[in-house]
RNA sequence: GGGCGUUUAGCUCAGCGGUAGAGCGCCUGCCUUACAAGCAGGAUGUCGUAGGUUCGAUCCCUGCAACGCCCACCA
């Protein structure tokens, strides 16, 4: 046998493996594949940049889902793929460039998309290879990027089809406006920031000159494109002004003085400016009332001509300009301190300003409603379910979508305007004509869509829609989608409208949420905070199973991650803890030939307990899978492996296997490989990497561990083990503790062998224990064991009373000459003591007749058989400390 | 302003109607022939707060408090 490192080696082997499995296809699904389809589509990754622990977490856990699925034979498939990510993309590669001293303005548009190719190849490429280091199981031959020619294809279908069934428009109304990204933006991506800010009063004086109101407003520097004021039509004040007009400051505009509902007369004076556009509320309340729009911001922000003497200025500056401009008239009132909500870009932070311009649109509420129905109806289910009421929620008060960005990154809208007669010409294939006066005098639209339109289509447009395709076929609706609760409405929302318009059928059925991975004190992970944990580098360091095992153990239901190296650590030992189980497996077998027991009969009792052991985590693991409870999967494994496996039935075959019965060895030999190797399949999906080099070492493997089928309680040699057994280990476990507690508690070397008997008057115990006293010996480091039904001589004796369900066992220690007898009287005192306090609580409970009349019988049974076990404990406990001396 | 979530051992979190659990950390003793990335033993909690339902509440209900997140056009 090969000597295998005394420590695990992750770095030594995991890149091997990845290779190998990548080589010979093993994540390729074929659609004639006989096996049930199961499918999941990665949410695609930015281009952006490298992989975080975000999406770390979030391949491990779907890595596991498809690991799980395909080794229990399903025609597993999981998609890989990319996005373009638009206005991010854009944004990285134009600071990059900016290092250089070059605007892209310079290069140009073809140029400048060039260079955001040529980025994306260098990005992308780093994406891919952390995606292979931690371990994804995904089908490289369906990769996809959202600008690939086919996915182009399906944008354009759908944009196209959407205009002519009258869900996609062109508008000309006020919209978020970022400009430092220069671009329109949706509702979605404007981040509303709590900003401490000021109430600025201002004096505008009426027509005639007799009278004025004050307007408050916490945007001073928009009064330039005032086109009203306006009061509540139920405030008496100001009644009598409604219909005359006032004179705008600075601009000597005549404007009027509207009523209208919005305004709240509680708030400030009660009178508010009207800004048709550059505020959705007034844009809202100008159209009603028919009034001007008058922007006075170009596309960066800075006034334009209509700013009259303010032109050219930008904020802050134009706003400190208009405030000393109305100082210095006399129409400054007063300042007072206000927080307020402000709109900045999710992207860039710059503030937002909503603008007038010529839009796209998506029609939102026709493809709002089935997807609203298919959560409702439970077609698609949210795990954990409360995210199903946010969805719901939002969907409830969607509005239309604005998708065109001015922007050179993304899919280009496919529309044409006509110069000669300003048709539009929306088209799937480029156009020569205007569709409708045939002038080739035309030109393509320089905005292109969204980049959440392209992911929309990503469920079925990875699988070649718009062709009719055989993965379609076989993949489409796919099972499971595992994603953040950051892009429920981003992503998960629009796939599901997109998906249910298109293929006529949802994208998922089921949606899994998972939270943020925040670092050790609850912070959100950011560059700029410098808290930012790269999985490479722990991979590098801990091994990519031992991160895998981190996160999923951490998973939790639904809520953020906090994450920490210490936890990372814990789990690295973790797997060296199944490594080095392999080691002793291979090496305390040497020279053994394994042999298939005929019967349980055969076997130890310890075999038997782990056997019965092994069978309730494949079902406890097979059913938490099922339900994507993944934590519970995982320290399911994680307790069966080290608290039961390697701490109990590892020991108990060591007496066995370093023993003298040859056929016992081959037969435990048998088990202990048997349980191993299952073990080691169950842990597959959690841990690949250690998993597959302990299952080539281990005898009669095949070619790889991802080839084999999970473990299912299916299975012939599952007959081997009993509950019995479980049982009956549970005696042998009791008193092997009752005697290490002894030596613990009085200082015992391990080295020393000392002598023990249990007493009991319960036959039946004594047999178990006289059947497998080498066990006992040997996990208690005992010189002998004597069994008696009497408790005979306990003069300098420790004892310790067992209690398994209705019999009594007693473990005495002779403490002669090992340690002097203060520890055990400290020791015996503080059991007393404790179980004293137990007893009390239980009587109490028996005495009041309530509880015995009314709570269930098995209750006050165990009430009762616990207020017995006491009392027998505290009387035994008692005599050894009278008959200690 | 609406909605959601959290509050359990020093830390991170399980438990969700019958005497409080795990990992890490801590204390004690051990390099016991798989593993010191280990072994054995031990300590630690008015389960946020005030009420209510119940024979019984960490768990269910109602207030309250603190923290966090999401959505929202109050100038």
């Amino acid at each position: 046998m090969a000597e295998l490192s005394k420590g695990y080696e992750p770095g030594k082997t995991e890149g091997q493996w990845y290779q190998s499995w990548e080589s010979k296809k093993y994540f390729h699904a074929s659609e004639d594949h006989k096996g049930q389809p199961f499918s999941l589509v990665i949410p695609p990754p930015n281009v952006t940049g490298s992989l975080h622990m975000g999406h770390a977490l979030n391949n491990t856990l779907q890595d596991v889902l498809v690991r799980y699925k395909r080794m229990q034979g399903y025609n597993a498939v999981w998609i890989p793929g990319m996005d373009h990510a638009g206005i991010a993309t854009q944004m990285v590669v134009e600071r990059m460039l900016a290092k250089e001293g070059i605007k892209r303005e310079q290069l140009g548009r073809e140029k400048f998309v060039e260079k955001i190719w040529e980025w994306k190849a260098e990005s992308g490429g780093m994406i891919l290879g952390q995606q292979r280091r931690l371990g994804n199981s995904t089908d490289w031959e369906r990769h996809r990027f959202t600008l690939d020619e086919g996915l182009s294809k399906a944008v354009r279908k759908v944009f196209v089809d959407l205009y002519q069934q009258k869900l996609i428009y062109q508008g000309h109304r006020l919209v978020n406006w970022c400009p430092r990204c220069v671009t329109a933006v949706s509702d979605l991506e404007v981040k509303h920031v709590e900003t401490k800010g000021s109430l600025w009063h201002i004096r505008y004086p009426t027509e005639d000159g007799q009278g004025e109101v004050i307007v408050a407003t916490t945007r001073p520097e928009t009064m330039l494109g005032d086109t009203a004021v306006a009061v509540n039509p139920k405030d008496v004040r100001y009644k009598a002004l409604v219909g005359k007009k006032v004179t705008l400051p600075l601009i000597n505009r005549k404007i009027p003085i509207i009523a209208d509902d919005v305004v709240d007369k509680d708030f400030g004076s009660g009178v508010v400016k009207m800004t048709p556009a550059h505020d959705f509320n007034d844009y809202e309340t100008g159209l009603r009332h028919k009034l001007e729009q008058i922007s006075i911001f170009d596309s960066h922000g800075v006034l334009n001509q209509n700013a009259g003497s303010f032109k050219g200025l930008k904020n802050p500056e134009a706003r400190k300009k208009v405030l000393e401009a109305l100082t210095d008239g006399g129409f400054l009132v007063k300042e007072e301190p206000h927080a307020m909500a402000v709109g900045k870009c999710d992207r860039c932070d710059a503030v937002i300003e909503p603008m007038l311009s010529d839009q796209w649109y998506v029609k939102i509420a026709p493809l709002a409603k089935p997807a609203i129905e298919a959560v409702e109806s439970g077609k698609i289910k949210f795990v954990p379910e409360n995210w199903t009421k946010t969805y719901l929620e939002w969907m409830y008060n969607i509005r239309d979508w604005c998708i065109s960005r001015q922007l050179w990154w993304g899919h280009r809208i496919p529309a044409w305007h006509c110069k000669d007669c300003q048709h539009v010409t929306v088209s799937l294939v480029d156009a020569t004509q205007c569709e409708k006066c045939k002038s080739s005098n035309i030109k393509q639209s320089d905005d292109v869509l969204d980049t959440w339109f392209s992911s929309a289509l990503w469920p079925f447009s990875t699988m070649g829609w718009p062709e009719k395709t055989k993965a379609l076929e076989t993949w489409y609706p796919t099972n499971t989608l595992i994603t953040g609760f950051d892009i429920i409405f981003f992503w998960v929302a629009r796939m599901i409208m997109m998906g249910l318009h298109f293929m006529k059928e949802v994208p998922f059925h089921t949606v899994y949420i998972h939270g943020l991975v925040r670092d050790e004190r609850g912070q959100k992970m950011s560059k700029s905070k410098g808290n930012v944990v790269d999985p490479l580098g722990l991979i590098e360091d801990f091994g990519a199973d031992a991160l895998r095992f981190t996160l999923v153990s951490l998973v939790g239901a639904g809520r953020d991650i906090k994450f920490s190296e210490d936890r990372l650590d814990g789990y690295r030992n973790f797997i060296n803890k199944i490594w080095n189980a392999t080691r002793f497996a291979l090496g305390a077998v040497e020279g053994v030939t394994p042999v298939e027991p005929a019967s349980a009969a055969e076997l130890s009792l310890a075999d038997r307990f782990i056997i019965y052991e092994l069978e309730r985590t494949i079902k406890s693991v097979t059913v938490a899978l099922d339900e994507l409870r993944f934590t519970d999967a995982a320290m399911e494994l994680y307790q069966v492996t080290w608290g039961e496996f390697c701490d109990w039935y590892l020991e108990l075959s060591k007496p066995v296997l370093y023993g003298q019965d040859s056929r016992a060895k081959e037969r435990t030999a048998f088990v202990l490989h048997s349980v191993l190797m299952r073990l080691v399949k169950l842990l597959h999906p959690f841990t690949p990497f250690v998993t597959e080099e302990i299952y080539q070492k281990l005898p009669k493997h095949g070619e790889s561990i991802c080839l084999e089928k999970y473990p299912t309680l299916d299975d012939s040699f599952l007959k081997l083990g009993s509950k019995t057994s479980a049982q009956e280990i549970s005696v042998i476990k009791a008193v092997v503790t009752g005697i290490r507690n002894i030596r613990g508690e009085n200082r015992i070397s391990p080295a020393e062998k000392i002598k023990a008997r249990t007493v009991s008057t319960d036959k039946k115990m004594l047999e178990i224990l006289s059947a497998n006293l080498p066990f006992v010996t040997s996990l208690a480091r005992l010189s002998e064991l004597n069994l008696t039904s009497d408790l005979g001589e306990t003069k300098k004796c420790a004892i310790n009373p067992i209690a398994i369900g209705d019999s009594r066992l007693q473990v005495v220690v002779p403490l002669e000459g090992l340690v002097d007898l203060d520890e055990e009287i400290k020791r015996i005192q503080k059991e007393i003591e404790k179980a004293q306090k137990d007893l009390s609580l239980a009587e109490r409970k028996l005495s009041q007749d309530t509880f015995v009349k009314n709570a269930p019988p098995e209750i006050v049974e165990l009430e009762k058989t616990r207020q017995s076990q006491l009392t027998d404990r505290i009387k035994q406990l008692e005599q050894a400390l009278t008959r200690l001396k």
